[in-house]
DNA sequence: GCCAACGATTTA
DNA sequence: TAAATCGTTGGC
């Protein structure tokens, strides 16, 4: 063994190699800074070492629980090589006597984590410092977010940047040393020297610092003008410190433009430098609200419902007033339809209320015409003489209840009949009918039951309405006709009671009447919604919210506007 | 040379 | 067996 010591002599502390840069480790005996070999690392010192060098194989290694090197022995003779168990010691001694070597020793880095040492340790890890020490991810870096965990999506797979080994990990794995170092320096500014890890939070604030200064492009904020700590420019300085002694002249010029691009990228995204510095300098967000100075709320960009509210006004004010100017300069095909529609829409109301206004004068004429009838007086032989040369062997059936009638008392039976079952139902609505204007037009009857207005035409509703009983001496009155349509200005002077001919027409000629009034009303009430919905898109056509939220570009100047196509 | 992505390997 | 993480690769 005292040959493996001859050669530590110069060793342990860590020593930087010329050959493979300024940081490159040397370890073992040899000291030299290969580490692609299988090694064992003293569990006292830390120090490493090659098996080739020190005679240990792997296989041998995998016996020992702990080794200790030849150094840290002789220095603490109670420092003892510990073995997994008496039968591996013996192979292990066996194997050994055989290649005449006394010692046994050599736990290779694999196994330190399987024999229960607290200090992991492998080709990436030391298993001294503080990043290896540690056990938690940090839950904040772009390693961590990237993680199952934590959420991320497992694309990037790659340990905590707080626990990469500051000796032997991966540079571009490392939170950079540059930023430690400045942060070091900003704590040094607030005479809080600590250590970098002297606590979980405070590295938690560093990595959301590194990350808002731009490292993560996804939450950069801060601008480039800002003299942050890990701003993007100041990060590529840094970076480039380490090399400008040997490149400072290859500086090319595709870095330049690369470095331009990024300084651009974070500009757009940066307009509130300042907010995003306060942002980034801690938890508390500052509330966005304008000229305010508070700490916004958790899951708020804002202070109040206040401030927010104040924004969204300002940025009315900013917006509306040229988006207005832009509306009403260019022109609007749908809103020259809406114009259109809304003409057409007026003359058909126009017409439909002459309609009804002639319906109406109808409706007074035929109450006068009936007026006059009654007047008549009743002509008693000539009533008899033409009912008697009818031929009363015909049979006509009735269309509601079936039965074989007398074609003279046939239209007096069936609407009687009708009348019997179409009483026997209700046709209503919850609402009464309310039409200015309108005389006599629905039944409109409240049923209390079904709670609901009678809905019929109120000359056609037998359910609330009963013909009125005929007089003997009344006259049917019925206006006689010739060619079916021309008045011949004489009535019908036959006893109502007997007159079969003309049965019931003043109901009918009302009901005409009616039935043509309401169909006028259905017809300006459509015309009324036609209207509304017309005017209230050509409204919000130009709101605030349409005009807030939407905007015609017109990206090629060169292409015609199809507004002003001809056809218009 | 940096970095994202991903296969491969180790570990719990 | 899933999670952790290391090494390699290809694009930029």
């Amino acid at each position: 063994m005292d040959s493996e010591m001859s050669d530590m002599d110069p060793m342990p502390g860590p020593e930087a190699s010329s050959m493979e840069g300024e940081n490159a480790q040397l370890y073992c005996i040899c000291r030299k800074p290969d580490i692609n070999c299988f090694m064992i690392g003293c569990d006292n010192c830390n120090e490493w070492f090659h098996g080739h060098c020190i005679n240990i194989t792997e296989k041998m290694a995998k016996a020992i629980r702990e080794w200790y090197c030849m150094r840290c022995r002789d220095r603490n003779p109670l420092l003892e090589i510990k073995y997994r168990s008496k039968k591996s010691r013996e192979k292990i001694e066996l194997d050994r006597s055989d290649k005449g070597y006394s010692t046994p020793s050599t736990p290779d880095y694999r196994l330190d984590r399987r024999r229960g040492s607290k200090v992991k340790r492998s080709v990436r890890m030391c298993g001294e410092c503080e990043p290896c020490l540690r056990t938690e991810d940090c839950a904040q870096c772009d390693f961590c977010m990237d993680m199952k965990k934590f959420g991320g999506p497992n694309k990037i797979r790659q340990k905590c940047r707080f626990r990469q080994c500051e000796v032997r990990a991966r540079k571009m794995l490392r939170v950079k040393e540059e930023e430690l170092s400045l942060r070091e320096r900003r704590e040094n500014s607030h005479h809080r020297r600590r250590r970098y890890s002297d606590d979980y939070d405070s590295e938690a604030e560093l990595y959301r610092q590194y990350k808002a200064a731009g490292l993560d492009d996804h939450l950069a904020w801060a601008s480039d003008d800002d003299e942050l700590p890990f701003s993007p420019v100041m990060r590529k300085k840094a970076i480039k410190v380490k090399h400008v002694k040997r490149r400072e002249k290859k500086f090319d010029k595709k870095k330049e433009s690369r470095r331009h691009k990024q300084k651009q990228k974070h500009k757009d995204r940066s307009r509130h430098g300042e907010r995003g510095y306060l942002r980034s300098s801690g938890g508390l967000r500052q509330c966005l609200g304008p000229n305010c100075v508070e700490a916004a709320r958790v899951e708020s960009k804002y202070c109040s419902e206040d401030c927010g509210m104040k924004l969204a006004a300002n940025r009315i004010y900013e917006i509306l007033p040229q988006r207005i100017q832009q509306w009403q300069q260019s022109p609007c095909i749908a809103e020259e339809q809406g114009k259109k529609q809304l003409e057409r829409i007026r003359r058909e109301q126009h017409n439909a209320r002459m309609r009804l206004t002639e319906m109406e004068r109808r409706f007074h004429e035929l109450e006068g015409i009936i007026a006059k009838a009654k007047q008549q007086a009743v002509q008693q032989d000539e009533e008899v003489n033409e009912g008697d040369s009818e031929d009363t062997d015909l049979q006509i059936f009735c269309v509601s209840c079936s039965h074989a009638v007398n074609p003279k008392v046939a239209l007096r039976h069936m609407e009687r009949c009708y009348a019997k079952y179409e009483s026997q139902t209700s046709f209503g609505s919850l609402y009464p009918t309310r039409i200015e204007g309108a005389t006599r037009l629905f039944c409109d009857v409240y049923n209390p039951q079904s709670k609901t207005y009678c809905k019929r035409l109120q000359v056609l509703c037998p359910e609330h309405s009963r013909d009125p009983k005929i007089p003997v001496d009344e006259v049917c009155g019925c206006p006689l006709v010739k060619n079916v349509f021309e008045l011949t200005g004489d009535y019908c002077r036959v006893s109502k009671r007997k007159c079969n001919k003309h049965y019931n027409w003043e109901k009918l000629r009302r009901a005409e009447v009616d039935l043509e009034r309401v169909r006028v009303w259905y017809k300006l009430d459509e015309l009324f919604e036609q209207e509304r919905n017309v005017r209230t898109a050509m409204t919000n056509r130009a709101g605030l919210l349409a005009l807030m939220l939407h905007q015609t570009i017109q990206h090629d100047p060169v292409t015609t506007d199809l507004r002003s196509n001809k056809d218009r």
